[in-house]
DNA sequence: CGATCACGTATTGCATACAAAATTGCGCCT
DNA sequence: AGGCGCAATTTTGTATGCAATACGTGATCG
């Protein structure tokens, strides 16, 4: 009837539960009951237990052992190796993409989105105070271009794996680009990015596909360096797609020590219920 | 009340649904209804229904544009190139592993699984009849194997992922063993493979990193060469699990002119109804 | 004679009602 | 006074009913 309401009510449930867990309304450790998230939505149980089933193969939540869900706590180590397994995926791919011999009219695109990084890279690199749309420039660039080594891979299940990993949002390309922008370091560490995907589409061009695997890997790897600086100002952690999710050894102590006794019969495999949640 | 009851209707149906595509009942390409299933199985709509949402995650299943599900089709290369995420993630598995430095107590398990697989594997190569209990023996500790591998690198994330690989049962390395048993380079193939397995192990005691991923990674491109074998006798790929879904070029076209008109109104995004479908 | 529109039917999607399981709190017994 | 057990309430899990959508078929008009 209505123009748009196709939309179902499982995705509205899916996107809207996925954004109160990443803006950090629903804190990691949390036990998420279906009630509240459907007063929350005010969309019936059906779809929304849907849609928690889906953020749990997502990795958002994971089902208590009574039944229910919880929301999942990542430490930075999680966020390490997730970015290590892109990596490999990416080096999959652009392996795949060098062994397969594209022809120059099926790298043109992968060209012209390397040309566009360069002028934005170089226009960023000569501002003192990079504009934030040159950020946002990059961001779409930068995303176009792993999206575009992995149809070159021309290889579903790579593309599978690789949605998998980047559900979790601290996983994709793009995660610690916004908070780069922030950091001292980022005319170096765009630089060197920029070098990388300049290589690796050469790489690709020659046919070397063990040298644009190594590169690929290493390229994810500027993501970790990224990390660690994250890593020490803590309150920029905040700023990562995701970053809410994520628990200090430090932080996982204090809420341990604060929640004592309710803790431990969590440990016990007990279910764990709020309090006193009235609503309504 | 009931002892085993409280194995829920959902998992009832996960199981179920999964059979019946794994075993050919439901064969690739073909749309299951939620009524088809319902009727099969038994049970009522919404665990059903639940549990395609989840076989969509595991791969098996696909939505129809329309609405519905589709059992998938896989062909020979996404074998192949599952195979490879999957030795790609055994292979950060172990140079994690490696890298950790492992005391000897906490490589232990694994060295008796590696012994366990000596004594298995030179047995059967002494055998001109293996038994087929012996390949039950080698599936067992080769699963064991690579569990390990895993669990040394202590990586949630890296056993998510390795997990959603091997949700498609044709990337699971056990998934050739019992094929290999019935092939005539099978005394080969093991042989070499137990040589990887006690040279990863090996280099993960020794600290070498870079050695146990190399050594990983060729590990599970065995599989392919056991791929190969199956690719040309195509009754045998009827063996392996999940072997039912894979279409092959060749077969694809035939399903495409057995079907003409229909497929065609499917490619433009129509929902295609199995036209009579009595039951009952 | 063909094409288009309208109507009928079947299937998906959502919401609610009901039943079962589990946890919490209270009471009783030791 | 403390622990164990029972009961009540909250919450999950399942089933069914209803509404909306989309497809197929038939009829009518050009």
């Amino acid at each position: 009837m209505s123009p748009a309401p196709r939309s179902h009510q499982q995705i509205q449930a899916l996107l809207k539960l996925r954004e109160l867990i990443l803006s950090g309304v629903f804190t990691p450790g949390e036990r998420i009951s279906e009630l509240d998230a459907v007063a929350r939505l005010g969309i019936s149980r059906t779809p929304v237990r849907l849609a928690l089933t889906l953020l749990e193969h997502e990795g958002f939540v994971s089902t208590s052992p009574g039944g229910g869900f919880i929301v999942r706590r990542f430490s930075l180590e999680d966020i390490h190796d997730s970015i290590e397994i892109r990596g490999a995926l990416e080096g999959i791919a652009v392996r795949y993409a060098a062994e397969r011999r594209p022809g120059d009219a099926e790298l043109e695109p992968l060209r012209e989105t390397v040309a566009a990084l360069d002028t934005v890279v170089s226009r960023i690199m000569k501002e003192k105070e990079p504009a934030f749309e040159a950020f946002e420039n990059y961001v779409e660039f930068n995303g176009r271009f792993h999206e575009q080594i992995v149809a070159l891979a021309q290889s579903p299940m790579l593309g599978r794996s690789l949605q998998h990993v980047e559900s979790l949002p601290f996983a994709s390309p793009n995660a610690f680009v916004q908070l780069q922008a922030q950091t001292e370091d980022r005319t170096e560490i765009m630089l060197i990015g920029q070098v990388q995907h300049r290589s690796i589409l050469e790489a690709i061009g020659n046919g070397e596909g063990g040298r644009a695997e190594a590169l690929a890997r290493e390229h994810a790897r500027l993501a970790r360096r990224n990390l660690r600086t994250a890593q020490q100002q803590l309150d920029l952690m905040r700023q990562v797609p995701g970053g809410t999710l994520v628990v200090s050894a430090q932080d996982l102590n204090d809420n341990k020590t604060a929640r004592d006794a309710g803790e431990a019969a969590a440990a016990t495999g007990q279910r764990r219920r709020t309090p006193n949640h009235h609503r309504r």
